[in-house]
DNA sequence: CGACTGATTGAACCAGCTCAACTCATGTGG
DNA sequence: CCACATGAGTTGAGCTGGTTCAATCAGTCG
């Protein structure tokens, strides 16, 4: 239930916000991710005083967010835009560990160094925080601590999905999760739909899946030859999601 | 800061424990892993109360904890010996996601179903906690949530780093970082020592690595050909850890 | 001892990789 | 407006790291 007025002590009554700094018209309020991100675990009034210590930011396609092993001096919440998150060997191999839609928060964990690189496929919006200030403010709210560990333990299971997938999957089976899975997650933020965009590179995706760019293309293009998809610009849209299923999942 | 006496109103005095159900001689108090699990977040009368809702369980060799996709019905510490985590294909192919040594805790996401599958790998001692009981404890704990939080932070960067070596190292590669990894882990609850005990099959070595059991087989033999290692029972000794690290550290 | 189970070894095979050529769209500047 | 570079994606051909299948070995237990 969402409440206008303020009710609980901590909610310090209608103040006025002051400061403005690179926050959208109304801030939180109408924010688009605002009822599926963390922030839904929040009320009203507590959502003013996160709006203070937010950042809005647009981040433009192929930027650095922030660097694997880096001091964690910021956390997210992506807003628009798709982020690739991804650790690296010496050699420049490469393991994308998540695209980040939406609605999904970046540096989940709190630690202070940030376990992973993260850069705009897209051009991305965030909501920026300074870390210590969220801290403080997560200190705060238990219950956002709460829905933060919700988050934590969803991501979980994902990574524990995508060991799974790349450490047992064949390429077609890996290509076939994917693409469910990415329809899935756009449906969360627009509706469901049979076209896919897949706004990230080929080579994206074979770093996703532990695959080389060119079993990606070649796996991809057989199944729009055996009409499972059909391969449109930036996307594919999925012909027969049955055969799909009965491919990709588990 | 430890207190021996109950400070806070939450600390209901010195309540002697009138059910001792499956708890050992002390309780948690003299727990073995009491220092660096979760528990440690908390001070000695708030362990008291914790003592309370916990059982002390033993788990003979090779029995199922817990099924994925199954109600979450309790959460475990384990204190004593291996557990095994794993998904499972239909078709019988299996990826484990971790094997969960004294100290770690199976089910810090907190959701209503497990993700995995837990396995005892060597005969294994929990404590074991009603989900519901350890949920309305948290909830009145938040800094042992924040621990939780902490340590499924932790889990999330090992997930990550898992991912990397599923999707982008080589045999030798993924058998030197097990190897070194092992080491460093077994560090924590014993001391650092070059004999790294491996009391999982070599099965169980192969699905947590994306291999098989023969390529794992011929790979630890070949290292131990050539000197990097000694096979000795149930476990190997690591002879030129500066080669290992060579091959197996980012 | 024989039966059983886990680990090792060998030999053939193949899914996915490597290397290389080609296509196609986009951009650029003369 | 065309020549040409540039970069992402596709396609082909051959190769190889790791798998598969099968045999053997080494404990262990009754």
């Amino acid at each position: 239930m969402r409440i206008a007025e303020p009710l609980q002590d901590d909610c310090p009554g209608a103040v006025q916000r002051d400061c403005r700094h690179g926050h959208t018209e109304n801030g939180c309020e109408d924010c688009k991710v605002r009822l599926f991100s963390v922030c839904a675990a929040l009320e009203s009034c507590e959502l003013d005083e996160l709006d203070r210590i937010s950042h809005a930011r647009q981040i433009p396609a192929h930027s650095t967010l922030f660097e694997q092993g880096a001091l964690a001096g910021s956390v997210f919440n992506v807003t628009e835009g798709i982020v690739r998150l991804y650790k690296s060997l010496p050699d420049g191999r490469r393991q994308i560990t998540g695209f980040a839609l939406p609605g999904d928060f970046l540096g989940l964990a709190l630690q202070d160094r940030y376990g992973v690189s993260a850069e705009a496929v897209t051009p991305v919006s965030v909501c920026r925080f300074l870390r210590t200030a969220f801290l403080s403010y997560v200190d705060r709210k238990p219950h956002l601590l709460r829905r933060l560990h919700e988050f934590a333990g969803h991501e979980l299971s994902l990574a524990q999905d995508q060991m799974l997938l790349l450490g047992r999957r064949t390429a077609e089976e890996k290509i076939a999760a994917f693409l469910l899975n990415m329809q899935t997650r756009y449906a969360r933020i627009k509706s469901m739909s049979v076209t896919v965009p897949l706004p990230m590179s080929r080579q994206d995706i074979a770093d996703y899946l532990g695959l080389t760019i060119e079993t990606v293309s070649r796996t991809v293009t057989r199944l729009a030859r055996e009409k499972v998809l059909l391969i449109v610009p930036d996307g594919v849209r999925l012909l027969d999601q049955e055969r799909l299923k009965r491919i990709g999942v588990a």
